[in-house]
DNA sequence: CCGGATCCGTAACGATACTG
DNA sequence: CAGTATCGTTACGGATCCGG
């Protein structure tokens, strides 16, 4: 009848109680780009049925980490957004995303469908806050129908859904190319000379970009000797993958 | 037939597939502070069943983040172990704590199961690296039938089970007692005093021990108010809540 | 059409009993 | 001690239906 819980009093039991259901953090992900709608939502969780969707936010509304919001005119909609306390949840989504990236980041499988805004966060996870110190900046990707901007100012990075105010870079391109450029399989030159991705504003910062972001070294998840000291496995050495 | 899977080409989701379900994250945490023996992750999890955590150790072997090891002697029992890919979602486990710190921190409920263990990891939580540039210090902590150090040098931490070769400081008393102290409900002269604490070892480093944590301050988890610019709320200003 | 609620088959989990 | 086998219960996934 009750919840299920893990009854443990350890901080990292308790945050899993709240958001350790299925589903449930790549929905924070998902609010953590900006507020959003229960059918964008479900758009982009393919798989979830709408009754769990629904009992989701329910629960993360009691547990005070969503909030239903009416988006600003000419939109006007209702939509969910994250409190402060789920907003806080940015830094963990993060930190799963820096994992995956380094040891599971294997090319894309059949059938796995593909989104720009996770990129955009995964760029976030990314992000060399030492780098970009003097950086400020603001990119504006556009995907299909999709569009996210970035903002980067005083070493810190921002995602967020929907255009910016006046970005100055522009990139707009495919999802696959999209997909492409940041897997490191294609830089952004090469793009637009192939005429697969249209590339505007200022170049000074179009160029800085890369510098941005510090790849993780994709690993191998292989099992370690057992016994003793496990010796250092060597380095894999595989292409050092650039994004843009 | 098979494993159920988000099917996305995104980095947290991808995470989320390995290690996102029912109880993966809570035996990562264990095996964080060292090898555990099958009988003691079971011990430390209770309402495992015994088949699912057999099941989680073996999908976590072919994923490459756990293997099994031999402790050494004079043990020389089996027990499992993180691989440097399993360790390296330390980050991620202590991002959860933290959270939980700060917006699930609520005090211990009836029936709450506790651990030392748990405790350190959430010192390692919420460590100050730049409160603890200049210390370098082993701190033992005795619980019941548990030991567990710390180590900090370098403005790092390491929190490992079991007995330290040669502590600076150690602590010695019961669950309740440490479950106090690091509540901030008892500071450790006041649980000394009471005869409820055994202390001993250099003075200079316990009195700096409490220095080297930040505790975030626990928040309430009220829902915001929705529609336009939702107002700040106040500051809960609850008792600031001192670990030691 | 969007935002759900309801229903039902399947997969995951929890507790206990049993075995090398 | 370290698991495997079994079985009742809960959670999830997909489809259908309903109100504004």
């Amino acid at each position: 009848m009750s919840r299920r819980t893990y009854n443990q009093y350890c901080a990292t039991a308790r945050t899993l109680d709240i958001v350790g259901e299925r589903w449930t953090l790549l929905v924070i992900r998902e609010l953590l780009t900006g507020p959003k709608r229960f059918g964008d939502l479900l758009a982009n969780l393919a798989g979830m049925g709408t009754g769990l969707l629904a009992a989701r936010l329910r629960y993360l509304q009691e547990e005070g980490l969503v909030q239903q919001v009416v988006l600003p005119p000419p939109a006007k909609a209702p939509a969910y957004a994250l409190t402060e306390a789920g907003a806080d949840l940015g830094p963990t989504v993060l930190a799963l995303a820096r994992w995956g990236l380094r040891w599971a980041a294997e090319e894309r499988r059949e059938g796995e469908v593909f989104r720009l805004g996770w990129t955009v966060l995964g760029m976030q996870a990314i992000f060399d806050a030492e780098a970009a110190r003097d950086v400020r900046a603001v990119y504006e990707f556009r995907v299909d129908d999709d569009v996210f901007h970035v903002r980067v100012e005083h070493g810190e990075i921002e995602s967020v859904h929907g255009p910016a105010q006046r970005p100055d870079v522009v990139i707009e391109t495919s999802a696959e190319v999209f997909r492409a450029l940041m897997a490191g399989e294609l830089s952004v030159a090469e793009a637009k000379r192939s005429g697969s991705a249209e590339v505007s504003g200022d170049q000074q910062l179009l160029r800085k970009l890369r510098s941005l972001f510090r790849l993780p070294q994709p690993q191998a998840r292989v099992a370690e000797e057992a016994a003793g000291g496990s010796a250092l496995t060597p380095p894999t050495g595989g292409k050092p993958s650039n994004p843009l």
